[in-house]
DNA sequence: GGTTTATTGTGAAAATAATCACATTATATA
DNA sequence: TATATAATGTGATTATTTTCACAATAAACC
């Protein structure tokens, strides 16, 4: 979040930041933003703030900007398909390069990227040395093609799948699910607001 | 997400349920559901565990499950089109009731989830007594939008848009950012991982 | 060049969250 | 009916995270 409000302050012509003004951008505290760049040995100038372009260098390495980081996406639905679309990964150096389906009409070997299928999978993942991957298939496809990801050395999923995949060892697996995120927003609206509290 | 592992677990028959079981279903310990339940003052059989109905119905009741939880998308692109055709909100009480989007060649009245002008906002809110919305525009146009939306009494916010947007007062906004979810897993894959941490 | 000022960086303190340990109790069993 | 067992519920403890308080210091100003 950091990197991402720096580059916005860098299309502005900003030289310089202050904690504070990260702070702001990424809704925390100024102290917690220094003590975040602390526990990376970032380190700023005693009054006059961080340069933004070392900022943004420094953050960058942490989360490894210094590849483009290859993605492939398992299911090909609505949410599979808009990420195929969305345009602000290749800025940032991740890149989807390949989607996998089991329905043969959601082909499309010549597409930008392409859509293959999950036969080619493995070899897919081998050839193109794939480590890390996004899983938006239907719920009850999840827990199969997460094990068929494991097998094939993938070290990092994001899951869309609307079920609380398990954590194996020796791979990050992150689940995102709209309806929670959607309900966290109800129940703070309707009900904790409400009783005051935040 | 225990609410989610249950409407699974009552399709498979499941009458009481273990927070043992719900601990794996939602990957925490046991002792964490059962201290989650506390807090809502749901409490179980000290040898029989939870009903499974009875459990659905209090977390249901919680996040606001006893009507429909009408919102707006804000922004038909990419995520507002994906969001709009998934498929789990229905059957979770949760109704996107319409989109909005500058965009003229995106207007659709007669879908079945119509498609507006901007300029429809504020009339749809006000008719259709509207407190939720979702943000899925670009990154510059967002700020924008969320002042619009809070003119219009908009209470909770789900934002899309690639840049932290500061809850103000009186709303509840919560920023869900794509490539920070795909950075978090590269980071944790790359690096964490090999230092041995999780 | 000296003084003021604004900012960083960080130990210490406070707040929050997770885990432990175990008393309590409903069910199953003999 | 008595006993053993397997679960919940929670106070106490531990761990983690955030905030506070302030020393250190670089820049700005006189």
């Amino acid at each position: 979040m950091y990197r991402n409000a720096l580059t916005r302050l860098k299309a502005l012509n900003f030289v310089k930041v202050f904690s504070d003004n990260l702070a702001d951008a990424a809704r925390v505290t100024a102290v917690q933003v220094r003590k975040d760049f602390s526990v990376f040995g970032i380190s700023g100038n005693r009054r006059g703030g961080y340069l933004v372009d070392e900022l943004i260098v420094q953050i960058s390495a942490i989360l490894g900007k210094d590849k483009v980081q290859k993605f492939i996406v398992i299911g090909i639905g609505n949410i599979g398909k808009a990420l195929l679309h969305y345009p602000g990964f290749k800025k940032n150096e991740i890149e989807l390069v390949a989607g996998f389906d089991i329905d043969a009409s959601k082909h499309s070997r010549e597409a930008k990227v392409p859509i293959l299928p999950l036969e080619e999978l493995s070899d897919f993942v081998e050839k193109n040395e794939i480590k890390l991957g996004i899983i938006s298939v239907p719920d009850f496809a999840a827990q199969e093609v997460l094990e068929i990801m494991l097998r094939l050395g993938i070290k990092g999923i994001l899951n869309f799948a609307p079920i609380c995949l398990k954590e194996p060892p020796d791979c990050v697996v992150r689940n995102l699910n709209f309806e929670t995120e959607l309900e966290n927003i109800i129940y703070f609206t309707n009900f904790a607001a409400q009783a005051g509290n935040k």
